[in-house]
DNA sequence: AATGTAAACTAATGTCGTTAGTTTGGAGGT
DNA sequence: ACCTCCAAACTAACGACATTAGTTTACATT
């Protein structure tokens, strides 16, 4: 009578992350996810423990994935292309998982005292800092500029995925010029 | 019994002002407005339509008090000046009410559907894109760094919001790199 | 003072996350 | 093949939430 769903954290995960690129992360709800993998909701709570939990399981998954595409993106680049292909990594991501990507924005208050999450964030970070860094840049440069990178991508990410470029003009093309224009900063940083 | 608070549409969006600056986007509910104005929730309905309602008309508070201060920023700056004036005029405003400044944010393609909002926020792009123009940037070049810089600046708001910026460098030396960095694309775009 | 409306109320519905308590499928040992 | 037992499923229930319907009543206008 309970056919007994072979489930576990990573499939209730993998659900997840389905319903959230799909749907949007407001939309993730723990009916939804155990619609979606044939059971009742109580029931999520043997391999969960939480919505919140949920939501910090996909943000390690969502660092992960980062990670693993920023590495692949600069592999065999010489040092001078390999930002602005961080940059574009990160656009084809979030575009590829956009639920996913929101999940890594939330507040480093919050769910970031989970060491994993810490730890996988942090990978993400030292790879555009030792980017930043191989060209040059000094100590508190690097760290502007690391700064300056991630906040313009992200806003950019954020804003393209909210309709809010609603000109005509090409925004890959807009992309590009606001990296042109921070890679030059950083040259003007380096020595 | 019911001493008939005297409430009207603004003074619900006042407490909601107040709550979403103190405690979150996330935290705004009917009955915590309710609560503040002393009132039972469905009261509110006599002068909002609903949750969504208030965040539209924060929505509309929030870029109507941006176009002010932006409009502030710049009287009586050379050309020159404006744009950093704006973009730090838009991180006093996001550090000052930073649960008003997140009801910017969202979708362009949900609540921007109410032409209020839209007048208003197509106002404040006016003035930046104006801004920018006179620096003597090209059609497509202007639109470009209008993106970028909004791009830049809320993403930076938002990471400095959400604690994202943990090393020891000043952030406000982070943001002027920044913004050195897009004035600088910007000028290089200029005839 | 009488009246009509708008603003408050109470009661109820449905969705959500979550907890408690119960049943049972199925793997491991005899 | 049977028993045991634990983990994984279940049902029932609660409290917070938005929202609707229906009712009362404060108070401005006459």
């Amino acid at each position: 009578m309970t056919p007994r769903a072979g489930l576990d954290r990573d499939a209730v995960l993998d659900a997840a992350a389905l319903l959230v690129d799909a749907a949007g992360a407001g939309q993730l709800t723990l009916r939804a996810i155990a619609a979606a993998v044939g059971v009742q909701p109580p029931s999520l709570y043997n391999h969960v423990a939480s919505l919140q939990d949920v939501h910090a399981g996909l943000r390690l998954r969502a660092f992960r994935l980062i990670a693993a595409e920023q590495a692949a993106a600069i592999e065999g680049l010489p040092p001078d292309q390999r930002i602005r292909a961080l940059a574009t990594a990160h656009r084809r991501f979030a575009r590829a998982h956009p639920g996913l990507y929101a999940t890594v924005q939330p507040s480093a208050h919050t769910s970031d005292v989970d060491p994993e999450i810490r730890a996988a964030a942090e990978v993400v970070l030292a790879q555009l800092l030792a980017v930043v860094a191989a060209l040059g840049v000094r100590e508190d440069a690097a760290v502007h500029a690391v700064r300056a990178l991630r906040s313009a991508v992200s806003g950019f990410i954020a804003l393209e995925g909210a309709g809010h470029f609603g000109m005509p003009q090409g925004v890959a093309d807009s992309f590009d010029w606001m990296i042109v224009a921070l890679e030059r900063g950083i040259r003007a940083s380096a020595g």
